[in-house]
DNA sequence: TTAGATGCAAAGACTTTGCGCACTT
DNA sequence: AAGTGCGCAAAGTCTTTGCATCTAA
C-alpha cells in the first residue's frame, strides 16, 4: 500500500513542521485514517488502532484527533448520529449520508460551486466546503423502497 | 400571540389524529417550539418547559420530541455541536450555521433546487431538504475578521 | 377502566480532563 | 536532560431506558 504510506508520511511531516512530537499513537491514528478511505468515528479509529496497539486509550485518540484538526490534517462532521466522523482533510469534500442504510458517500467539492456562490451572494455566507454534510436517500434505497411497496 | 397559538393547535390536532394522547407535557413542548421561532436543543426546550411546569423531566421531553418526529411535527439536525437542534417541520427548510459566532440562520428550500437536481442526476441521491445543515462563516464574522487582523 | 404517558433515577453513548509516568526531541 | 504526550480513571455532556404511578380517553 504505497499510496496510504505516503499519506502517513505527509501527516508525520506536518506534525514535525508544527514542532509537535511524533509518537507511536499518532502514527497509529495516521495509519488508521490513511488506511480506511472513508469516514470513521472516533470509536472506529480506536478499535482499528487497538488492533495493533491495544494499550492505546480512547482518550489519546480523542486528543490526537483534536491536534490533527488544529493542524488541518483531518476534518470532522456531524452526520445523522451523535458521534462525529473524521477523515483526512483535502482528500474529501462533501458528504452524502443515506438515512435509510446509513452509508456515507463522498462527492467532489465542485458540486457545491453554484450553491456556494448563491449563499455568498444572497446572504454573505461563506460556505465551509470541508464540512458539507447532506442527508437524504441513496439510489439503492430509493430503488428498493419502490419495489418493496 | 395568535399565530403561535394556531401552530400549537395544529400540533395537538396532529397528535389526536394519530390516536396519541394530548397531555400537559406535550402541550408545553408544543408551546416552546411554537414560541421560539428558531432552533432549540432538547436542553433549551426543557428549560423553557420547566419555566411553567418544573415537574416535567428531561426524559419526557426527549420522548415527546421522538414522538413529534415520528408524526413529522418536528425535524432535528446535527449542526456543529454534538447536541441536536429541533424545530417545527414545514416552517423551515435549510440551516446555515456560522462556526465563529455559532448563530444559525434559516433559508428557503429554493436555494437547494439546483444542488438537489444535480445530486439526483449525478448520484441518484434524493436530498432531504428538511435536513440541510451547512456550516461556514456569516457576513458579520467575515467582516470583523477582515477588520480585526 | 385501562392502556399509554410521565417522573425519577440509573444506565448508556460519546467526549473531556487531571495526574503521574514514559518517551520524543 | 527537559518537557511534551500518554495511559488510566474519573467526570462531564447528551440521550435512552426501566419501572411504578398517574391520567387521558
Amino acid at each position: 500500500m504505497p499510496e496510504s504510506q505516503s499519506a502517513v508520511d505527509e501527516i508525520l511531516t506536518t506534525i514535525r513542521d508544527a514542532s509537535r512530537r511524533v509518537t507511536v499513537p499518532k502514527r497509529a491514528v495516521a495509519e488508521a485514517l490513511a488506511g480506511a478511505n472513508g469516514h470513521l468515528t472516533a470509536d472506529a479509529i480506536t478499535v482499528e488502532v487497538q488492533r495493533h496497539h491495544p494499550e492505546i486509550s480512547p482518550s489519546t485518540v480523542y486528543r490526537i484527533l483534536e491536534e490533527f484538526e488544529e493542524l488541518k490534517i483531518v476534518v470532522h462532521a456531524h452526520l445523522g448520529r451523535p458521534a462525529a466522523v473524521y477523515h483526512l482533510a483535502g482528500t474529501v469534500h462533501g458528504h452524502l449520508t443515506c438515512h435509510v442504510c446509513n452509508t456515507t458517500f463522498e462527492i467532489p467539492a465542485a458540486h457545491f460551486n453554484t450553491l456556494s456562490r448563491d449563499l455568498k451572494k444572497s446572504f454573505g455566507f461563506q460556505l465551509d466546503r470541508h464540512h458539507v454534510a447532506l442527508s437524504g436517500t441513496c439510489t439503492n434505497c430509493l430503488a428498493s423502497s419502490r419495489t418493496e411497496v
